[in-house]
RNA sequence: GCCGAGGUGACAGAGUCCGGUAAUGUGAUGGCCUGCAGAGCCAUUUAAUAGGGGUUCAAAUCCCCUCCUCGGCUCCA
C-alpha cells in the first residue's frame, strides 16, 4: 500500500514516504482565535482530521501540532494586532478574548468530530523560541533591526518564492497601505514588531518590548517540537502566500536545511452559494451556527463529496443531499442488526464482494485522499448489503462484515451516525397521551379485554394508570433494581 | 497587469496527468415488494463535456484561440 499526495512545492503527485519509519510529523497551520470559527476553517480541519485518521489506519503513528495565534496577528488595513483590536472593542484583556474564542471553536471542532491534534501550542506560549529564532536570523543575516522592530529581508534569502512560484522581482511593490514604514523594501515582512506604548501584548527582548510577527510563531513552534525538518504542514491554498513562504524562508535562514517541510498540502477554500465567503458580503457562516442546522456527519460527508483541493460550494440543497445519505447509512447499519439478531443460516455469500469494494475504497484514498471516488465505492457496498439482504443472500459472517466494513470506512470521513437516543420527554409524553386516548376508546367500546392489556402491559413496563374523576392520570412507578 | 485553479446531466460531483463504454449521490418516471406507509431492490432519465479551430482511426482528455467564473498578488483556513 503507497499513500501518494500531491505536493505544493513540486505541483506533482509524490509518493509519501516520512523522515522517520512508522511516524508522520505534522503541522497545520490553526486559529487565530479573535473570533468564531467559520465552516472554511471547518472545511481545512476536517480534510487533516481525514488524512490523519487515513494515516493511522496506514499504520503510522500521528504527531499532529496546530498552533493557536493568539498574538501577531496584524490587520492589514490598520496594522493592528487583531487580538489587541478585538481585546479593545469588547473592553477586555487580549488573553480573555482569545480564552473565549478558544474555548468556543474548540466545542464547534469537537462537535464537528475533529480528533484534537497531540499538541494545541500557543504562540505566546512560545516567545523564548520565538526570539531565539529572531536572534538566529538577525546573526545569519537574513534580517535586520529598525527602529526597534525587527524584518526579514527576503532579497537576501534566494529561494524566496519557491513555494508559490512567484519570481521575486514580479511582486508587486507597496500596493497596500504601509504601516510599518521602517522596512527596506515592502515586500519584507515583521519578524518582531515595536509595542506602541499602551500595548498589552508585549514582551522584553533584545530589540526592546514587542511581539512576535504573526509567521515566527508556525517555525518556532514546529521546530521545538519538530526539529529543522519534518513531513507534512497543511493548511488552506490561501495561505500559500505569503504565509508559507515565510516560513519556509525563516526555517531554512535559521538552519540551512532543505526541505523545511517535505509536502506541503493545501486545502481549497470554500464558497457559499458560488460565490466567496466574506463578512462584507454578509454569507459568512458560524461553524457553529452550521452544526445547529446541521448534523456533524451530513457537514463531514458534504465535506468529502469533492476533491480537497478544489473549491467547494456551500448550498443548503447540497447539505440537505448530505442529510439524506446519512440517513441511508443509518437505514441499512438498522437493517443488518435486525438481521443479525435472526441470520438465515447459510454460507457466507458476499463477505468476498466486501472485501473487494474495501480493497478499492482503499485505493481511492491512497490516490491524493480521493474522497468523491473512495465515496462512490462506500455508496456501492451499501447498495450491495441491501441488495443481499433483499434477495436473502447473505449468512450472520456476511453481515458482520458489512457492519465492520461501513464503520471503518465511514470512520475516516466520521460520518456514521451515533446511535443516540432519540427519545425525549416530550416523545414519551406524547406517547402516553396517544396510549391513554387509544384505550379510553377501547373502554368506550366497552372492549375491556383490549383496554386492560394496555393497562397490564404497562405496570409491566413500571408505568401506572390511574381513573380518576378528573380523567385518565399515569405515572412512572419506583423502579425495582 | 502577473501567477494559479476551474467551466461536465434537473442539481452536486468524478473522469483530464496516461485519448477509446462519461463514476457516484440527490431529484424525476416506471416496475417489484406491500392491507397502507416506510425502507429496499430493478429499470429508465431520451442529444450533459463553455465556444471555435487543429492533431488523430478515435478527443471531456493533447495543441491553439476566444468567452466566462474563482483564488492569490503582504488580512485569510
Amino acid at each position: 500500500m503507497v499513500l501518494k499526495l500531491v505536493n505544493t512545492m513540486s505541483g506533482k503527485k509524490e509518493i509519501f514516504k516520512p523522515l522517520e519509519e512508522g511516524r508522520v510529523k505534522i503541522f497545520v497551520c490553526g486559529m487565530t482565535d479573535y473570533d468564531y470559527m467559520h465552516l472554511g476553517h471547518g472545511r481545512t480541519y476536517a480534510f487533516y482530521d481525514l488524512l490523519t485518521r487515513f494515516l493511522k489506519f496506514l499504520g503510522y503513528k500521528i504527531y499532529y501540532i496546530q498552533n493557536i495565534t493568539d498574538v501577531g496577528h496584524l490587520r492589514e488595513d490598520t496594522g493592528e494586532d487583531r487580538v489587541a483590536k478585538k481585546a479593545a472593542e469588547e473592553k477586555k484583556a487580549p488573553m480573555e478574548v482569545v480564552d473565549f474564542y478558544m474555548r468556543k471553536n474548540l466545542e464547534a471542532a469537537d462537535r464537528l468530530r475533529l480528533e484534537r491534534p497531540n499538541i494545541l501550542a500557543r504562540a505566546t506560549g512560545h516567545l523564548i523560541e520565538i526570539i531565539e529564532q529572531v536572534d538566529a536570523l538577525l546573526k545569519n543575516g537574513y534580517a535586520y533591526e529598525a527602529n526597534g522592530s525587527v524584518y526579514f529581508d527576503v532579497t537576501k534569502f534566494r529561494d524566496y518564492g519557491k513555494l508559490s512560484k512567484r519570481a521575486l522581482k514580479k511582486l508587486r511593490k507597496g500596493a497596500r497601505v504601509e504601516t510599518h514604514s521602517d522596512k527596506k523594501d515592502p515586500r519584507d515582512f515583521a519578524l518582531w514588531i515595536k509595542a506602541p506604548k499602551d500595548h498589552m501584548l508585549k514582551w522584553s527582548s533584545p530589540w526592546g518590548l514587542g511581539y512576535p510577527g504573526w509567521h515566527i510563531e508556525d517555525t518556532a513552534i514546529a521546530m521545538k517540537y519538530f526539529g529543522s525538518q519534518y513531513d507534512i504542514h497543511g493548511g488552506a491554498i490561501d495561505l500559500i502566500f505569503p504565509h508559507h513562504e515565510a516560513e519556509i524562508a525563516q526555517a531554512e535562514g535559521i538552519t540551512g536545511v532543505e526541505p523545511y517541510v517535505r509536502y506541503w498540502i493545501h486545502t481549497g477554500m470554500l464558497t457559499i452559494n458560488g460565490e466567496p465567503m466574506s463578512k462584507s458580503r454578509g454569507n459568512y457562516i458560524k461553524l457553529l451556527d452550521a452544526l445547529a442546522e446541521h448534523s456533524p456527519e451530513a457537514l463531514r460527508l458534504w465535506m468529502a463529496s469533492s476533491d480537497y483541493r478544489k473549491p467547494l460550494d456551500y448550498s443548503r440543497r447540497n447539505i440537505e443531499d448530505a442529510e439524506k445519505n446519512v440517513k441511508k447509512i443509518s437505514n441499512v447499519m438498522e437493517l443488518i442488526d435486525e438481521k443479525t439478531a435472526k441470520p438465515p443460516k447459510k454460507r457466507p455469500s458476499f463477505v468476498k464482494d466486501v472485501q473487494r469494494i474495501e480493497k478499492q475504497f482503499i485505493e481511492h484514498m491512497e490516490n491524493d485522499v480521493d474522497t468523491p471516488h473512495a465515496l462512490a465505492t462506500f455508496w456501492e457496498l451499501i447498495s450491495l448489503i441491501n441488495k443481499q439482504i433483499d434477495e436473502n443472500e447473505y449468512s450472520k459472517e456476511d453481515l458482520e462484515t458489512a457492519r465492520e466494513t461501513i464503520v471503518k470506512l465511514g470512520g475516516f470521513f466520521q460520518i456514521i451516525p451515533e446511535k443516540k437516543k432519540e427519545i425525549d420527554e416530550k416523545m414519551v409524553e406524547g406517547l402516553m397521551d396517544f396510549l391513554v386516548e387509544l384505550r379510553q376508546k377501547f373502554r368506550e367500546e366497552k372492549d375491556y379485554e383490549t383496554s386492560d392489556t394496555i393497562r397490564r402491559k404497562l405496570r409491566g413496563l413500571g408505568i401506572a394508570f390511574e381513573d380518576t374523576a378528573e380523567g385518565v392520570k399515569w405515572r412512572i412507578k419506583a423502579r425495582k433494581t
